[in-house]
DNA sequence: CATTATTATGTAACCGGTAACACAATTCAT
DNA sequence: ATGAATTGTGTTACCGGTTACATAATAATG
C-alpha cells in the first residue's frame, strides 16, 4: 500500500510537507500543492488512518451503545447518528449492550482502548461515575446518565401529558397505563405524565418488560381483569402495539371500544391497522443532534446547551376517536 | 496512558518479552509470565489495538454494509453479526449504504484504509469486481454478488415455492405476487419459485420498492382493480404487511376473504393483527454464519464451504386458512 | 542594502505496538 | 564433557503517519 513516503518521492518533497498539505495546518507552497496532488492522484494515495490514530491519539470513530439494535426504537437513531457521522467524516462502530452492565463495562474498555473519538450512550445502568470519569467525550441520548453529561432526550413526562390528555379528550372513561420496567428513567417519567393527568380518576397500571410477548400477556390478563377499560396509554409504541394485537385477539374494536396511544413514533406504527396514535419523538433529529453535539466535543469546540430537551409531538392516526370539546 | 515500555519496565524485562507473552507467541518463562502479569495488574494496563493495527496491518474491526439498518430485516442480521464478532473478539462498524452505489465505495475504501479486518456486505449494487479485486476478506450475506466471494443465502426460490403452494392449499384461487424491485436478485428469485408453481394459472404481479408507502399505494391499485384476489404472496414481510395493512383499508377480512403470505420472518411479523404467514429465513442464523466465515477467512482457517445456502421455513400463522387436501 | 519577518521545507523523534535477529542460558544427546 | 538443540531475553527496525525544531528562501521594513 503506497504511503505518505512514496507520495513525498515522487512528488519530490518531504514527508514534512506532504503532512502539512494533508492537514492543511503549516504552509505549503503553490507549487508543492500543486506536486503533492499531482503525486496523490497518480499514486491513488490514501492515507492511514490507523497510523494517524497512533500519532494524534484520536480516531475517527465513534462508538455507538444501544440496549438491542432489533428493538425497532433503536435502528432509527443509529440511522441518523450514522449520517450524521459519516457527514463529518466519522465512522460508527455499533455496540449491542443487551441491558448487561457487565457487557456495557466491556465494551466501554474496549472501545476506549482503540481511541474511540467519542461515545454515545442510550443505555444506563452503569454507576454515573464509569461515564463522567472517562476522557472520552460522552453524549447520552434518549436517557440522561448524569447531570455532568450532555445529553439528547425527549421530554417524557410533557409527552405523556400530551398523550394521556388526548385520550381522555376522546372520551375514554376508564384508563389502563402500560408502563415498561420499573426503574427506567423514561419510563417512569412517561408513567408520571400519566398521572398527573389522570389524578382524580381511577386507573390501571400495568408494568412489564419492553418484550413483546410478555408485554402482550400481560395486556391480555389486565383487559380480560377489568373489561371496562376503554382507554390505553402505552409508554412506548411496541407496547401500544402489544395492545392491539391483544385488542384484536379480544375481539374488541379499535378505537370504537378501545383506543390506544402509544409512545415514540417508529415507523412501525405507522404499519400496523389501524394506524397507531401515538406521541412521536422525533428520532432522527435526536440522533443527528447527539451525534453533533459529540463531534462539537470531540473537535473541541463549547457546547451551547448540554442538554437538549427535544418536545414530543402528538400524532394522531386510526387507534384513537375523534377528540370531542369535553 | 500506560504502555507496554511502562510494563517492560515495572516487571524488569524487555518490550520484547511483553509482546511475546501478550500474543502468546515465542518462549516467556514462567517467572516472567508472572512478573509480567503482576504488573500488567499493578499498572492496568491496556494494549493500544491501534498501535498493534498498525504494525500487523490488521485490525480487529469488521465492517457491515447494510442499504438501511431502519429496515427490519437488516437489525435481526446485525445484531447476529455484532454477538458472534463480540464473542471472537471483534468489533462491528456499521455502514449504511442507501443503496447508492456513491456511499457503498466510499465506504469501502474508507473501510479498508481503516484495515478493518473484513467486510460482510449485504448489499450489491457495484460491480463485483470492486468486491472481487478487494484484498480485504468479503462475505456477502442475503445477496449473492459473485461466485468467487463466500456466500449466506437462503434458498430465495424454494422459499418462495414453499409459500405459494401454502397460499393454494389453503384455498386461494386468484394470486397476486407483490414482488420487490426489479433486478434485485433476491426479490427476482422470489418472483421465480412463486411463477414456476403457479405457471398453470392466470396470476396478478405488482412491482414496488420496498417503501412501505409507495407499496402500499400500488398494492391498494391491484386489489380495486382486480377485486377477485383472494390471495397474495409477498417478496417480503414489510411487502406483506403494507397488503395486511390495504386489506384493512378495503374492508377486505383476512384470511377470510384474502390469504397473505410474506417472506423474511421479521419479527414485525407477529406483532401485527393477524400475526402473519411467512417464509421465515433464519435471520440470526444467517447472520452469525456470516460472521463466522468471515472471522474464519480472518485467522487465516479455509472454509469448508464457501455458499451457505440456508434453507427457509414456512411459519403459519393468522393471515392463512387451514390448508386443505387438495 | 542590511535586517527582520514571513513563508517554505527538511529532519528526526515520537505514537505504541510487532517481530526479525542476535545472543545467552539451559537442556539434551552422544 | 562437548557440541547441538531448545528455551528465554534483549535490541532494534518498522508500521505510517504527526509535529517540534532547525534551517533556507523570500518578502517586508527602515
Amino acid at each position: 500500500m503506497v504511503n505518505i513516503k512514496d507520495v513525498a518521492k515522487v512528488a519530490n518533497l518531504s514527508v514534512g510537507t506532504v503532512s502539512r498539505y494533508l492537514n492543511q495546518n503549516g504552509y505549503v507552497s503553490k507549487r508543492s500543492t500543486e506536486r503533492i496532488e499531482q503525486a496523490i492522484r497518480e499514486l491513488d494515495y490514501k492515507p492511514s488512518s490507523v497510523a494517524r490514530s497512533l500519532s494524534k491519539k484520536q480516531s475517527n470513530m465513534i462508538g455507538l451503545i444501544v440496549p438491542d439494535i432489533k428493538n425497532p426504537y433503536f435502528p432509527e437513531l443509529a440511522r441518523a447518528v450514522e449520517d450524521t457521522a459519516w457527514q463529518y467524516d466519522y465512522t460508527v462502530v455499533l455496540c449491542n449492550s443487551d441491558e448487561k452492565t457487565e457487557k456495557e463495562h466491556l465494551y466501554i474498555e474496549r472501545l476506549t482502548q482503540t481511541y474511540v473519538a467519542g461515545l454515545i450512550v442510550t443505555t444506563s445502568l452503569l454507576d454515573a461515575s464509569i461515564y463522567t470519569s472517562l476522557q472520552t467525550p460522552i453524549v447520552a441520548l434518549d436517557r440522561m446518565i448524569d447531570a455532568s453529561i450532555p445529553t439528547v432526550a425527549t421530554d417524557n413526562k410533557k409527552g405523556a401529558k400530551i398523550g394521556t390528555e388526548h385520550l381522555l379528550m376522546c372520551g375514554a372513561k376508564s384508563l389502563l397505563c402500560i408502563r415498561g420496567p420499573q426503574g427506567l428513567q423514561t419510563a417512569d417519567d412517561r408513567l408520571l405524565g400519566f398521572l398527573e393527568v389522570t389524578k382524580d380518576r381511577e386507573t390501571t397500571i400495568v408494568t412489564t418488560t419492553f418484550d413483546f410477548n410478555v408485554a402482550a400477556e400481560a395486556i391480555e390478563q389486565a383487559l380480560i381483569a377489568s373489561p371496562h377499560i376503554d382507554g390505553i396509554f402505552a409508554s412506548s409504541d411496541t407496547l401500544a402495539i402489544a395492545a392491539l394485537h391483544i385488542a384484536h385477539k379480544l375481539g374488541k374494536r379499535v378505537p370504537e371500544d378501545l383506543q390506544i396511544v402509544g409512545f415514540d413514533g417508529i415507523a412501525l406504527g405507522e404499519m400496523v391497522s389501524p394506524a397507531l396514535t401515538t406521541v412521536s419523538q422525533n428520532l432522527y433529529e435526536m440522533g443527528a443532534a447527539a451525534a453533533e453535539m459529540l463531534i462539537d466535543q470531540i473537535e473541541g469546540k463549547e457546547l451551547k446547551q448540554t442538554v437538549l430537551h427535544i418536545d414530543a409531538q402528538l400524532v394522531v392516526r386510526g387507534t384513537t376517536r375523534e377528540e370531542v370539546a369535553k
